[in-house]
DNA sequence: CTGGACAAGCTTTTT
DNA sequence: GCTTGTCCAG
């Protein structure tokens, strides 16, 4: 069985598959069947080493690919893949720490974790105690300290110096302390207290070393510093760690991904053996040749040579827009087009640098009518009624979790406001006891006039008996029976849109209650914390898929559009000024090495940033492409210079006359690249005269539009 | 205590 | 341009 279908292996994919042990570090280029080769080497130790799937662990970068591995697994090995500990770094730690809890201080076992947004509140409320002003210390960037600390697997204090540092100091202690309060973690707490777990508690560390005799871990490019340590010391008995990885593809240095952990694999692990796999197996050859091409551009990086054996293919195509509203509609024109070519709408993609950018291309989508789904981005999770409803069930689970009770406490309004909360704080501080038990403390010795106190007296019953009912049912039965009891459902009443994410949530309890694995509470919303939506993401339904380069990680499709290829949006502003260019060159190798056949990459000209206008220049990384592999064309040459008047775009108009016979002067075609001793590169925009003394308009990447004699320029 | 009106600040990227 | 937070009248 296993040796059948490892037939189809190449020579290095083989030898990675059935490498007898010890640290192994697979450089894998994209498209070369990374993830299939940590699938198949499972299959390999189960099958033919006869190791028990309770002994390995295998880590990988969202739940959606820990999910999709463990299918592959049951297909290859029936019945032996659901023992196996397969998921990503927090979900893994998750479990750890939950199985240890009673060894872990501060924190009981019903903890639960708070994202983001549930940290940013904290640091507020201890910058309020602390009397600190949100301008001079932002609660985003203390958060991106507190992150970045816990990143690292270090002590804050060590790197402070200035008053400043003490004071952000000051804050971190503050936000520990209330964490611990309200029995909550952190993602960055996750891994953090699982690695103080195993290097406090030899027990512990050698109940897990003993337990898994190969760890694997799938884009290691990506691991920071606390994943390393944690992979380092679950790995030191067995010694059989397995790693996969490509330097090319890391993106997730701002989250303390440490590229030195690929880079060093030989140093930090003694006898390592390093596998090169070269072969793409996704990609054109003119996709992949452009790839290469932009990634030969950054100097950090480990020499690699990509090739394939599949066809040349088609052209990448980029289309210069004269705004971000022209970009979309040129988009969605140029799907429909695909789509009448007979491409499914779900083997289609479009990629962006930020979220936001989704915005403009989902209106024109819904204007002309093509399905697509936003992957990921301020989605689902952030919307108010569901973080409503899970505080509910979090607060329900952990009555210490004072953020989850301030949410729910007054939604939908039942009268109790600000100074009644003020007042319930009060006593929280002055008995010292948590805000919830305040409150019940304040009913019981009348500590409230006569109004507000009636009003926390049914919230607390309420909260009780919900409590209660949780413990007697399982998530389908109680959030129905919480939608009832809080009201939550009548304030719904009017908002069709709400309810429907409400409906949503409903589906996602059922979804989980399929796992089977449990029907608790507690169960469920470790779950949910943890679950992205790029992990529900399903890619049979027919619509094209919209999502950062970052969420595309992973993931392939026969067709993708790459936009806003401008210079501060891809490179981004913020990476270009501090010195990250690199990293978003292969940000934008990612995404083009996601495509199978077909890539369209677009700019505009002038895009709207916080609601002005801005003139945008096209992206340097355009000019790292090879020249013959891309087919230019811009909104004035489509349109042979004149004003494009709306529904005129080359993907639209394609079919009635081809991009070739765009305006020509001379040997001058607009749309045509051409290259100058100093801008390098450039588009021709406009021809005016002709011959030698032609001025030509060119759109230089990184420069902007420049005119020039014809002489000056070559190609 | 509630809800509406207005101002301010905001956009990298995510487990 | 949009969302979040703050202030004030009812």
């Amino acid at each position: 069985m296993s040796s059948a279908h490892k037939n189809k292996l190449n020579p290095s994919q083989k030898e990675a598959v059935s490498h007898p042990g010890g640290p192994l570090l697979v450089l894998a280029g994209a498209g070369s069947g990374k993830t299939r080769i940590i699938t198949e080497r499972i299959a390999h130790l189960i099958d033919i080493e006869r190791v028990r799937p309770f002994n390995i662990l295998a880590v990988t970068f969202t739940n959606k690919a820990a999910g999709e591995m463990r299918e592959r697994l049951e297909r290859l090995i029936p019945g032996q893949a659901r023992n196996l500990w397969i998921g990503t770094f927090h979900s893994i730690c998750l479990r750890i720490l939950k199985r240890e809890a009673d060894m872990l201080e501060g924190f009981g076992k019903d903890f639960v974790i708070y994202d983001p947004g549930d940290q940013i509140k904290v640091i507020k409320n201890c910058m309020a105690e602390l009397n600190l002003s949100e301008k001079v210390f932002a609660p985003r960037s203390v958060r991106a300290f507190i992150d970045g600390a816990k990143n690292k697997g270090i002590d804050p204090a060590d790197g402070a110096a200035g008053l400043y540092d003490r004071k952000v100091l000051e804050i971190y202690e503050a936000y520990e302390a209330a964490m611990r309060k309200s029995n909550a973690l952190d993602f960055g707490d996750l891994l953090n207290l699982t690695v103080r777990l195993f290097s406090e508690n030899r027990e512990a560390l050698e109940k897990y070393q003993t337990q898994f005799h190969h760890i694997l871990v799938d884009e290691y490019q990506d691991t920071n510093r606390i994943q390393y340590m944690l992979v380092e010391l679950l790995s030191r008995k067995h010694k059989n760690l397995f790693v996969v990885g490509d330097d090319n593809q890391s993106i997730y240095g701002w989250r303390g991904a440490d590229i030195r952990n690929i880079l060093d694999f030989e140093n930090d692990f003694p006898q390592a053996k390093i596998i090169k796999l070269e072969e793409n197996y996704r990609s054109t050859k003119t996709i992949r040749d452009a790839a290469n091409r932009l990634i030969s551009k950054n100097t950090r990086r480990h020499e690699k040579n990509l090739w394939t054996g599949n066809v040349r293919g088609e052209r990448l195509y980029f289309y210069l827009a004269r705004d971000e509203k022209d970009e979309a509609s040129g988009i969605a024109a140029r799907i429909r087009s695909l789509t009448g070519e007979g491409y499914q709408r779900n083997q289609i993609a479009v990629f962006y640098r930020t979220n936001n950018q989704s915005r403009v291309i989902e209106e024109e989508f819904l204007r002309q009518g093509v399905p697509y789904k936003v992957v990921g981005g301020t989605g689902f999770y952030e919307r108010a009624e569901i973080k409503d409803i899970l505080a509910y069930m979090k607060f329900i689970a952990n009555r210490l979790d004072e953020i989850s009770l301030r949410r729910i406490i007054n939604v939908p309004p039942r009268g109790i406001g600000k100074s009644t909360i003020d007042n319930l704080t009060q006593i929280s501080k002055s008995e010292n006891m948590p805000l919830f038990d305040a409150a019940i403390h304040a009913v019981k010795k009348n500590l409230l006039p006569p109004g507000p106190l009636s009003r926390v007296r049914r919230f607390s019953n309420m909260i009780t008996g919900l409590s209660q009912y949780a413990r007697e049912h399982d998530i389908g039965e109680l959030l129905d029976h919480m939608l009832q009891e809080t009201g939550y459902l009548e304030l719904l009443e009017k908002e069709e849109e709400r309810r429907e994410n409400v409906g949503e949530i409903l589906n996602l309890a059922a979804e989980f209650e399929k796992t089977g694995d449990s029907n608790r509470l507690p169960d469920f919303l470790d779950w949910i914390s943890l679950v992205s939506d790029v992990d529900t993401f399903d890619e049979k339904t027919d619509r094209v898929a919209f999502m950062t380069l970052h969420s595309a990680k992973g993931l392939e499709f026969p067709v993708v559009f790459i936009v806003g290829l401008e210079e501060d949006l891809l490179p981004h502003i913020n990476s270009i000024k501090n010195g990250d260019v690199e990293e978003e060159r292969r940000l934008f190798y990612v995404g083009l090495t996601r495509a199978r056949k077909r890539v369209f990459l677009s700019s505009a000209s002038t895009r709207r940033i916080f609601g002005s206008e801005q003139s945008q220049m096209p992206s340097r990384f355009l000019s790292d492409l090879p020249e013959e592999a891309v087919e230019y064309e811009s909104f004035e040459s489509a349109n042979g210079g004149t004003q494009r008047t709306s529904g005129t775009h080359p993907a639209g108009r394609r079919r009635h006359r081809p991009a070739r016979s765009a305006a020509t002067v001379g040997k001058y075609r607009v749309g045509q690249k051409t290259s100058h001793p100093k801008f390098g590169q450039g588009i021709i925009k406009s021809v005016e005269g002709s011959g030698d003394d032609a001025r030509v308009s060119v759109l230089f990447p990184g420069y902007g539009v420049k005119k020039i004699m014809a002489g000056y320029l070559s190609g």
